[in-house]
Order: C-alpha cells, then structure tokens, then sequence
DNA sequence: ACCTGAACACCGTTCAAGT
DNA sequence: ACCTGAACACCGTTCAAGT
C-alpha cells in the first residue's frame, strides 16, 4: 500500500523531488531559471512552499552539489595510484559535465561551506594511499578540484551563451586544456611520492 | 582651466568613478551589495544612467576584474623563472585578497569572456621563457591560475560569511594551502623544463 | 508533514526624453 | 556627453495560517 501512495502524481514533494526538479532545470534551461519561484512553479506549489525542505537557496544549491558530485565512481583500489587520480578527476569533470552550470553551483557550495566535499576527501584518500604524505596528499587534491572546477565553470557559461546565440564558438579546445593541466598536477604529484 | 574642473564634486561620472566607486563597495560591504541599483546610488545618480557607461552588469564586472588584477607587477626577467611564476601566483592572491569577494568577480569575468586574462598570458609568457613549450606554458598557467581562484573565492566567501557573523571561524589555513598546492604545479612544471 | 496568501524589500534592464 | 522618470518583469525570504 506504500507503493501505491508513493505512485501518485498529485503527492506532495520529498526533498529529493525538490532536487530533482532543480536539476531538471539546469538541464533544460540554466542557473539563471533555476530561481526559487520557478522551482516551485515547476512543482506546482507556492515559492515559499520550498523553505519546509530548506532553509535557504543556498543549502539546496549544497545539497544539489553534492548529489551531482555523487555520481562520481571510486576506482578500483588495485589500479595504480595516479591512474586512480586520473580516473577521479575525469569522473569529476564528466560529472559536472553531464548538468549543465553545475560547475558554478558546486564552486558556490564548496565556498559557503555546505558542501561535504567528499570528492576532494577522496581524491585526497586515493594521492595518500598512493605514497604521498597527507599533506601532500591535500595539496594535489587541492590542486586538481580546483583545476576541475574552474576550468568547467568557463566551458559551462561559453556554453550556455553559444546556446543562446548571444556568442559564437571560442574555438577553445576545454578537453585539452583540462588533460594538460591535469597532468602537470600529476607530474608534480609524482614527484612526492616516497614508496 | 581643465583641472579645475576636475576638482569640483558634483560633476559628472567617468567610468573610472564608476569603478572605483564599484570597489569601493566590495570593500566596505560585499559582493551580494554590488548592485546596480546601490551602485548608482553611491554615485549619486539613477541606476539606468549606469547604462551610458557599460553596457551591462556582466562587463562592469569585466572591467573591475581586470581592474583589481592589473595591479599585480611582472617580476624582474633576471630571476629564476620558477621564482617569477612563484611570484606571480603570489601576487595574483595579494591583489584578489585585496579586495574581498574580488575572486568571485575574476571568475565569472574570465567564464563570461569578457575579462583579458591578462595575468594568464602574463604566467604563461613566464613559463615559457623558462624553457616550457608553448603548451606546456599555458597548462600551467591555467592550473596555477585556477587554484588561486578557486581557493580565493572559498577564503573571501568564508571571511564574508565570519564578518557577518553567520559563522565561526572554519580553522583552515588558506595561506598554507595556496603554498602547498602552488608548489606541486610547480614540482610538476620543473619536470617539464627542457633548457 | 506539507502547503497557501500576502507581503517586504529588493533586483537588472529598457525606453523615451531631457540638458 | 551624461543623466532622469517611469515602467517591466522579475528576485529571496518571512509570517501567520491552513489541512
């Protein structure tokens, strides 16, 4: 009798409708329609409607990071070491991919400290167990989210306005411009290693 | 007779007193504060009259970015040149740190397109006379780049966050975390020296 | 547990017009 | 060259109240 509940479209929102109602509108629209109103009106309840579930924009915004930095695999711990870090940064990257203006959201969230962060703890995890100090570790777990972030918050906004019609083609090549950046953070990384 | 002027109060505003007048408010209030319609009022004028000076938002910020990171010098070309990157990064920070809530502006400015990059090109130039190739050059100019925006834009939204007292302290030593992370691109950029 | 009605105090931007 | 008046179409958030 629960399923037959739970399969009504008229029930009322779970916190996880909510987030995917925000998602579905950066995938059809952008961060600039994902407004409190609009989600609402997508969800077909009142604005303030939303603030039963959060408190604010921001903690939902956190809350919507961190589920798309979720999708993110954790590799196999028998691959080498730096092709885990590889396999971590290019899952990340692949995964802010995938919901458009994510990135900016994610750079948000980490910033007002609402995020959990856990995919720099496990990138971080994975450059330990590969040889390097914490410290080290950090660093380059740092170093690579960073990378990751900033880089896929231009290639998200160039691509929201090539969308828009409102500018043409960069001509930029992001794919390259992230593997190369990546792999001087690598080399450095590299470089630490003690075992 | 044209100094003069330039000395009377009420005259009207250039774009430079709009900028300035612009960091000025990101100095003495926030980024959430910059608003188009304050902005105007700090200038004693009516918000659409901003409109003759640029025209949006977007490329005011643009200009502000550029703005805040011309300040940063070109170390001497007789230095090391690992030095000199080591400089620059460092001094990239200062000026962003400078102004709080600056790093937040750079960021979107260089996703929109409509900053220079001027300190990018400035990292790489120096990277390549150090002996990189071109492309090596510009992949560490990016991630060297991104980590200071990146790790900026977390300090300055945690110092906005602990001035308003919305929050404590979080215990982080940003200093020692910009330190770390410059130094693995650096490790991994040496490794790509070939003079 | 989840939502509404009504309101507060804001936004960026445009247009025609003024000096 | 620089600005105003008036308007359009929005924001996030709060409060008391409803079922």
């Amino acid at each position: 009798m629960r399923a037959a509940v739970t399969t009504l479209t008229s029930m009322s929102n779970s916190r996880t409708d909510v987030l995917r109602a925000a998602r579905d509108i950066l995938r059809e629209h952008s961060l600039a329609d994902l407004s409190m109103r609009r989600l609402a009106a997508e969800l077909g309840v009142s604005p303030n409607a939303l603030y039963w579930h959060f408190p604010n924009k921001q903690t939902l915004l956190a809350a919507l990071a961190d589920d798309i930095l979720g999708a993110v695999a954790i590799p196999p711990a028998d691959l080498p070491w730096d092709e885990r870090l590889n396999l971590l940064a290019t899952g990340m990257r692949a995964a802010l991919l995938d919901v458009p203006d994510s990135a900016e959201v994610v750079s948000s969230s980490w910033a007002s400290g609402l995020s959990t962060k856990a995919i720099a703890a496990d990138i971080a995890a994975a450059a330990h167990t590969g040889g390097l100090s914490l410290r080290d570790a950090e660093a380059v777990s740092t170093a690579i989210c960073q990378l990751v972030i900033g880089l896929t918050i231009e290639e998200q906004t160039r691509a929201q306005m090539e969308r828009l019609g409102v500018i043409g083609p960069s001509g930029r090549d992001f794919g390259g411009e992230f593997a190369d950046g990546l792999e001087i953070i690598l080399d450095g990384a590299r470089t630490r290693r003690r075992s």
